[in-house]
DNA sequence: TCATTAATGTCGAAT
DNA sequence: ATTCGACGTTAATGA
């Protein structure tokens, strides 16, 4: 990800044409190619943008960015006033579901809801490829990955699977690790394949954790 | 205009509620007061974001982002990389040509374009639950109400048939009214309904009408 | 303030 | 690759 502070103007030829003075301004240029330009204002929407995937040819003050439909961004730079780049890595992502997110808060509160003895260790613990949900350790001191979903699904138990090969490997854990798959609903062939791969599975009931908590929905 | 990159989970409680696990982001503060956080991909939208108005409560480590709607955004930073604030100044915005208020000027010029022998009566013709775009006369002498869409989908097939229903009870008008949706575009689907509700379709070329007009505003 | 409508909407799922 | 509908839609405009 690349910042740019500069002062620049803009014009875009594309599904319409636009224009932008001459004015000091941020030009975002991100990983994925796509560049935008933002003033301090518009909430978080650019006053002008190029989305991915584009092709930023970069002249001597002026930046043209063109996209497979020939639309063209064209940046003049005529001060700049900052110019950094940062290494930002792969993101893991937004977890939408609503559920999801509170079912992981209330689940690391009692992590003895999953199985009997477990006992958290941290949440969202890095694996390198993501973070697992829970770490926890039950009763005889072994270690214990918990993935959490609102729907058991193949994918849920495919995912455990790729963060238990990389647990496995982690010097800094006790070994073996177990995996269990915790959820409100788990389908039939989510259980067979979690059967087949060696990883638990536990329904937990969201509304009975929910009225266990000591206060209610004030998550912070 | 603040930058931050940081390692840092964010939790949204609001419309919805959504959580980001730790890694590297941009947290881009504005001056109007809306923070966004940016992963390195995703074009120009951000992961997660508050808009304006909204305060920000910032303790040690924590970002605390309030709405008035009480939506809350919580930012933990971990490990700041890098934090710097920059003067932008107001600026002076952008200037657009070629959407829809376009189209509706060029077609108000050349009504044959949408269908021959068509003769323009008045633009933005008030039907009492809003504009009709263009009220044309055609060659017979009846009335032809135009609806004017960039994209021609359900919605405007819609909004057509509300229009028709009043400019039918219309005193001041030549009975009965016919009516055509025009865009450079229509779906299948409007289409289809256009048909079933005997409405008229006509994609027009916005390249060529601009080509019809005496001056041509090509930037480059 | 609320309702209506356009948008370089964007985004993701289903065809 | 297209098409369709949903979105924390957002943003602008008129009543």
């Amino acid at each position: 990800m690349r910042l740019v502070i500069a002062r620049c103007s803009v014009d875009y030829v594309g599904r319409l044409t636009a224009h932008l003075p001459s004015a000091v301004r941020l030009v975002l240029v991100k990983a994925d190619g796509s560049v935008s330009i933002h003033a301090d204002g518009r909430a978080y929407k650019p006053l002008n943008w190029m989305s991915p995937p584009c092709v930023i040819a970069e002249e001597t003050g002026v930046w043209r960015v063109t996209n497979r439909a020939a639309e063209q961004l064209v940046i003049t730079l005529e001060e700049i006033l900052h110019d950094s780049s940062h290494e930002l890595g792969i993101d893991p992502g937004l977890r939408k579901d609503g559920v999801e997110a509170h079912l992981q808060v209330l689940l690391a509160d009692r992590p003895d809801a999953i199985a009997p003895g477990l006992t958290l260790i941290r949440r969202e613990y890095e694996t390198g490829i993501g973070p697992v949900d829970l770490l926890c350790r039950d009763s005889d001191g072994s270690t214990v990955a918990v993935e959490i979903k609102r729907k058991g699904e193949i994918d849920g138990v495919e995912q455990l699977t790729r963060y238990l090969v990389r647990l496995d490997a982690d010097p800094a854990l006790p070994h073996p690790v177990r995996g269990i798959l915790a959820a409100q609903s788990i389908t039939p062939q989510a259980r067979l394949l979690a059967a087949d791969r060696g990883l638990g599975c536990a329904v937990v009931d969201y509304d009975e954790l929910r009225g266990l908590e000591p206060s209610i929905p004030t998550l912070f």
